[in-house]
DNA sequence: TAGATCATTGCGCACGTGTGCATTTTTTTG
DNA sequence: CAAAAAAATGCACACGTGCGCAATGATCTA
């Protein structure tokens, strides 16, 4: 009582019984009399004792922690998944570990690392890009590895991931039926593996249709390297539509279009976008785009954390097409 | 090696040295020769060991897990908030338990007291509304508590808060000076502390300047209720300014006012908002807000978690007027 | 070289909990 | 009411680590 946590043995002295009696009021189906439980509840109640956890996952082995990590936290469409990946983790007593990956590339492994050290149960990598060998250091200390958006060339870690090509397909064949002549690809510098896959789909499907494509690429992932692409790309009068990799991309881009450079979306310029974010919805945009669902992404990740055996370490997260104004 | 994780003893085997030796191997400033150093070192990596933390919390009590609870983690400012926060924690080898509170209301409580099970160090609430009694259970189990943009009445916890009213009195002034007649504060149905010290400094500065004044508040705080809002209250042509407690409400009012009521901003009606999320800047709204700091916000929390005795229990970080392109 | 100082090492306890095992108490059965 | 079955209870060990304490070995001083 004097400073820090009650323990279970205060509780004991104070019920006047076992330290086991206390110890076995709090664990669900072990075996006391109701007068014992009645004494031990009481005095926890007066002492305000909680159960140690730490002490727990020590001889249980289950630290009931699962270690999140990511970049770009604050990005609309990562800080909407870590939303619902949070409480999903939390309705199922699971706790959320996060940690923020600064740089990308760099970080993430002394932070996996660093999850080892506190006995994570599992790994939800969210972003960033984490260096296949830490699959086999997962898998040596049993440690579930899933994801999110990203594809290794293995098939022994869980993977969740949209279906980057058929939406790129998607904007492609969208494109093609505005009879775009000329159109752009936009990602950012950055060049993640889900960037880089709807890139080279839509290139792809694009230029087999016969259409001129000019690819840019820098900057972050942001509203601002979209508006550095628009301003850069439509200085070229003959480009009349763009896939952006990302919404964030393609809201920059259209403002770029329609206030910098004097373009009427749809009319002049078709745009398409990629994650379906909040603000692609605002009247002031309407961005048609291609929906991931973040719901099913989500839920997919906490199927797999909650399965013992998983039964698909491969998940393919169908997309949609959402129309809304941006293309002719 | 078989499976799990690798134990200190088993290490100290495989080098043919005491268990002791690998603790002080580990813990820097202990007593250790070279040679057992490197034998320790070693073995260690050849079996792939890494300290468990959580028993060395066991008896530290130092278990270095921050408690980061709060609603609404998707939205702009506050998933913003997360990202520096996070990010400042791992510089100090600080953990954040993240907790996602579904409900601000009723969900805070059990929270912190699941964080307590967790023995976290310290709490921090982002946003929600805890009841005043858990910094009491705080207080005597030893944890810090502090509070972001949330005011209770008591002394004997840390807070750190932005100057609301201070900037509703800038909004104030501002839609003052730009001569308006009829002024409209709108806010969210949720209520929170901050939103509502907001709305009652800037009705009270606009009152006394005798300005008309409408009060709207409904809904969740996002883009859709400020939407509504402006569809619900342009419909009195009188109103020719607004002040939105929330960077989301302004961007839906704004859109409401330009598309849905056909008003020209800023001649028509002038809008100020609060929070200069990044939506704010882009081109399509470029709204004229109340800034806060979230560095300083960011920063003060940090220091308030690493002095050992908190300097100053009530911080309140100063904000300003960014001058855009909404206000006449 | 003998004595003193200092770095290194191992033993054992402590942290707070869950649980197997043997023992005691209660309940059920015939 | 006696015997058997069942429930309740306490003891002691295990989980993996840090650290105080005493003992050992190495280095330095005169």
């Amino acid at each position: 009582m004097a400073r820090g946590f009650v323990t279970a043995e205060e509780v004991a002295k104070r019920a006047g019984v076992s330290r086991s009696a206390v110890s076995r009021t709090f664990t669900p189906g072990a075996s006391v009399s109701q007068s014992v439980r009645r004494k031990v509840l009481q005095a926890a109640r007066e002492l305000g004792y909680r159960v140690n956890r730490l002490a727990q996952g020590l001889n249980n082995d289950r630290s009931n922690l699962i270690g999140v990590v990511g970049t770009n936290l604050s990005a609309p469409f990562i800080s909407k998944q870590l939303d619902l990946l949070s409480i999903g983790l939390l309705r199922r007593g699971l706790q959320c570990l996060l940690l923020n990956a600064a740089d990308a590339r760099k970080d993430i492994a002394p932070l996996i690392e660093l999850l080892f050290e506190f006995r994570a149960q599992a790994i939800v990598v969210l972003s960033g890009e984490p260096p296949s060998s830490i699959v086999d250091e997962c898998i040596a200390n049993g440690v579930r590895l899933i994801l999110v958006n990203q594809r290794l060339d293995r098939t022994d870690t869980n993977m969740v991931l949209s279906d980057d090509s058929r939406g790129a397909d998607l904007a492609a064949l969208r494109l093609i039926a505005a009879k775009c002549k000329k159109v752009a690809v936009v990602s950012s510098g950055s060049q993640t593996p889900a960037q880089v896959r709807r890139a080279t789909a839509f290139t792809q499907r694009v230029q087999t249709a016969g259409i001129e494509v000019v690819a840019w690429s820098d900057g972050p992932t942001s509203y601002e390297s979209g508006y550095q692409a628009g301003c850069d790309l439509l200085r070229d009068k003959r480009i009349d539509g763009a896939f952006c990799v990302t919404d964030l991309l393609a809201l920059g881009f259209l403002d770029a279009a329609r206030i910098e450079m004097h373009r009427r979306v749809p009319q002049d310029v078709s745009i398409v976008g990629f994650d379906d974010i909040p603000q692609a919805g605002w009247k002031s945009y309407e961005l048609t785009t291609i929906a991931q669902s973040l719901s099913a992404l989500t839920d997919n990740v906490l199927v797999a954390l909650g399965s013992d055996e998983p039964a698909t370490r491969l998940q393919v997260v169908p997309v949609s097409m959402i129309e809304r104004k941006t293309v002719r």
